[in-house]
DNA sequence: TATTACATACCGACCAGTCGGTATGTAATA
DNA sequence: TATTACATACCGACTGGTCGGTATGTAATA
C-alpha cells in the first residue's frame, strides 16, 4: 500500500498527475487508470478524493486558476509605469511557460470542454474576466497618468491576452525558426508602442 | 431508404454534418450515430464513405483547409498596398466567422487532437505554414515597396495569425460588451501601424 | 474505536466498427 | 431492347472490448 498522506497533499499530487495525463491524451482519452498509475495509487483512492472525472477536471481548472493571477505576477511593481508592469507580466508568463508548458497546453482542452459544458464555460469565463480586468486596470492607470492614449482599455486588455494565448499555438506547432521570447516581446511592443502617447 | 447520391456529394454532406456534431459535442463525445442521424443516413452508409472516425476527422480538416487559403481571400487585390490587402483579409475572415462560426470553433478541437496525434499535427502544421507564408509574403512585399519597416516578416505573420485566432477565444467566451469587428480592426491596426514607415 | 486513506474486485452501459444483406444504378453483350 | 454482370450506395442488428464508477474490505491514524 502506498504511504498515507493527508488529503490536502494527495489532492494536489493527483491534480498534477491529472494535468500531465489530460495534456498528453486529452480529457476524453485520458483514463482514470492512467492518472492513478502515474503516481502509483489505486482507483479507489482517486474516487476517495474526487467524486468523478468531471469533478476532477473542474478541480484542476480551479487549481490552475490559482497559478495565474496577474496580481501575483505584477504585484510587486506598483510604482513603475504600466508599460513596464505589463511587459514584466508578459515576460514572466513566457518564463512560466518555458518551465511548465503543460499549464498552458491544457487550455485548448478547457476551451473544447467549455464549448460543450455550461458550468465549465462559466468557470473559465470567470477566470478570463479576472485576468482581463487586471490588464484593463493597468491600461486605465496608464491612460490616467498620461502614459497611454485614450484607448478602449477593455479592448486592449483583450489584445494583450489573446497575444499571450498565441504562445499556445506557438507551443503546439512550434515553427522552430522563432523564439518564444522574441514573439512575446514583439507582440507586446506592438501593442504598447501603439497605444503610447506620441512625443 | 435515403435517396442515392454520388459519393462526392454525399461525402461533403457527411463532412458538414460531422463539423456540426464535432463542434457541438467535441470529437470524443461525438457519436458516429449522431452524425448519421443529422442527415438521416445509416451507419453502414457512413462507413461506406469513410474508413473510421479518425479518418472522417482527417477528411474534415482537409475539407476545412480548402476554405481558408488566404490566396483566395486576398487574391483579387494584387495591385493594392499590402496593408490594404491584409486588412481586407482580416475583415473578410471576420465576416466568414460571423456567417459560420463552426468553421472556427473546430480549431480548439483540432489543436487538442494535434497534441496527441502526430499525423493530425503534421496536417495542421502544414495548413498553418501555408497561411503564414502567405502573410509573410505580403509583409515582405510591403517592405520592398517601402510601405513597412524592415521587420521580421515571419514573426509579424505569426502575430497576424494569432490575432485572428483571438476570434476563437472571443467567440467562446464572448465578452458581450465588445464587437468582433472592433476587435479585429484594432488588432490589425496595432500591427500594421506598428510596422509602417514613419513619415 | 471512529474516521480517514487507501486497495481490489467487480459491474454494466456504451459505442466504434462489422457484416450479411438489399436496392439502385450502368454498361457490356446477345 | 432485353438480359446479364458487375458496381456503388445504403441498411441496421449485432458484438466485444473499454472504462467510469461502485461495493467491500483493510490498514493506519487521531
Amino acid at each position: 500500500m502506498t504511504e498515507r498522506r493527508p488529503s490536502s497533499e494527495r489532492r494536489i499530487e493527483i491534480l498534477e498527475a491529472a494535468l500531465t495525463i489530460f495534456v498528453k491524451k486529452g480529457y476524453s482519452e485520458a483514463r482514470m487508470d492512467d492518472i492513478v498509475q502515474e503516481i502509483g495509487l489505486s482507483k479507489g483512492a482517486l474516487y476517495h478524493h474526487f467524486q468523478s472525472k468531471r469533478d476532477l477536471f473542474i478541480a484542476l481548472i480551479e487549481h490552475w486558476m490559482d497559478q495565474f493571477s496577474p496580481i501575483e505576477r505584477g504585484g510587486l511593481m506598483r510604482a513603475k509605469p504600466s508599460r513596464e508592469i505589463i511587459m514584466h507580466i508578459a515576460k514572466f508568463t513566457a518564463k512560466l511557460f518555458k518551465r511548465n508548458p503543460n499549464w498552458f497546453l491544457v487550455e485548448p482542452e478547457i476551451w473544447a470542454f467549455a464549448n460543450r459544458d455550461k458550468e465549465i464555460k462559466e468557470l473559465a469565463s470567470h477566470l478570463y474576466a479576472n485576468v482581463l480586468s487586471e490588464f484593463e486596470a493597468l491600461i486605465k492607470r496608464g491612460i490616467e497618468y498620461g502614459e497611454f492614449r485614450d484607448v478602449n482599455a477593455g479592448m486592449i486588455a483583450m489584445s494583450i491576452m489573446t497575444s499571450l494565448h498565441g504562445m499556445i499555438w506557438f507551443a503546439l506547432f512550434k515553427p522552430n525558426d522563432f523564439s518564444l521570447e522574441e514573439y512575446v516581446d514583439l507582440n507586446m511592443e506592438l501593442i504598447l508602442d501603439g497605444i503610447a502617447v506620441q512625443d
